[in-house]
DNA sequence: TGTATTTTTGTTGTCGACAAATAAAATATT
DNA sequence: AATATTTTATTTGTCGACAACAAAAATACA
């Protein structure tokens, strides 16, 4: 495994790998938010010409995760804590339309798989692995609002919910309190509705389950003695 | 003016004119939904390289404009009447919200803004200049959604706005009936709740509003005969 | 004549190199 | 010594060329 090129990826499959990753990275905080992206340096990191690089960091500055400076550096995107209200207003209302619309719309299949990832997360909720909760979490979510079939909101929700994966691996990451297994419950009642094809119930767990996470962040604001440091600059 | 080469534009600006020419003409439906978009083509037309023209391409991509097919020809999105529905979903909650944070977080200045490009719009209508009242009922309503200041819808409006321009475009380009003046007059509403601050009746107009744009689609659609030949490809 | 196979053509995805623009370093100036 | 100016260095934006892939054309075959 020391090898630096790993057997040339298919052509045209060098943009998505570059993209994938740098994703990946950036939404576990790897990447730092802030800190500066380099072309070269990644051209030979991925063993590609920095052509596809260039492409994948178009595509990341549309879904919000990376800044582009012109005829300087490209940066990771910055948490902006200043903007929550706004995200917690979006974030609230999508959680709220996606799961209506998927209680409307499910099949029974996507019904099984949602119920499969909700699965998943009791198991890394089990094994108290706190990474791999909040990303499937996330997916746990996008699946529900895959079975709305609104592309619209699908796409709006996919945005909110990567930016709230960073958010919340920014705290984890240096809080490492009690893991939070009310979603679990929480969940649960969701994906019984959704099945039931309960539109109100479903709407009112969804606002239930945005509140309860609005107040988890803002708890962990409260009690981050970092914030003063990072809104100082 | 019979120069292909316009005076070579300053470095970074490549991008973003092949990128608003090509947006501009797609949404004019100059450039038809489903017609192929060739890189070495508009490489000689805009006398740029590919690089600069791909990269517009992938932006375009990014806001549903075009769709690229790997490894073969990247063409105009067509327009999806099947998915109508979740468009008019999707397009209603966005008036309300966006009409709704205006009239809670708008400047004065804002309002001054917002009621210069209902002028403009008046304008088009008394010239009965379609094209342009599109394209201004456009850019007023997104001034509006500016001035709820939620980022994350206004870029989902934005996006909804330019699919609703083409829509618009696609249908007055064939009919040619009376232009809609209910419209201004629903315009006129709405920026006085905004400028009082009225929320509710704010949303109550935008919604009325929403549900017009839908009606009047609509009804070009079940008047349209071209439709059955564009569904039965 | 109709189908399968090969050849050709055209377009995309990727590459390495150069030039413009900016930041950092070095020098000059008061 | 502190500021202003020039020089250097690094990184981006753009270019022209080549190779891979898919569709169309041409050929072979039944």
């Amino acid at each position: 495994m020391g090898e630096t090129t790993q057997g040339k990826p298919r052509r045209g499959h060098g943009v998505s790998t570059a993209y994938e990753t740098l994703k990946g990275e950036i939404l576990e905080l790897t990447l730092a938010p802030g800190s500066p992206v380099d072309e070269s340096e990644l051209s030979k990191r991925f063993g590609m010409s920095r052509t596809p690089i260039r492409e994948a960091l178009i595509k990341l500055a549309n879904d919000g995760l990376v800044v582009t400076l012109p005829n300087r550096a490209t940066i990771v995107a910055p948490l902006d804590f200043l903007d929550l209200p706004n995200f917690y207003d979006a974030m609230t209302l999508m959680y709220r339309v996606t799961t209506r619309l998927a209680a409307q719309n499910r099949t029974d299949e996507e019904v099984q798989v949602i119920r499969k990832l909700q699965g998943d997360y009791a198991d890394a909720v089990a094994a108290k692995n706190v990474s791999r909760m909040i990303e499937v979490n996330r997916f746990f979510h996008s699946q529900i609002a895959k079975a709305g079939k609104n592309r619209y909101y699908i796409d709006l929700f996919d945005r909110l919910l990567d930016e709230g994966r960073r958010l919340l691996r920014f705290y984890y990451s240096s809080f490492n309190d009690e893991l939070p297994e009310v979603y679990l419950d929480e969940h649960e009642q969701m994906i019984d509705a959704i099945e039931r094809c309960d539109v109100e119930t479903a709407d009112r767990i969804a606002k239930q389950h945005a509140d309860q996470i609005v107040r988890q962040i803002q708890s962990y604001i409260v009690d981050d003695r970092r914030l003063n440091a990072e809104l100082a600059i």
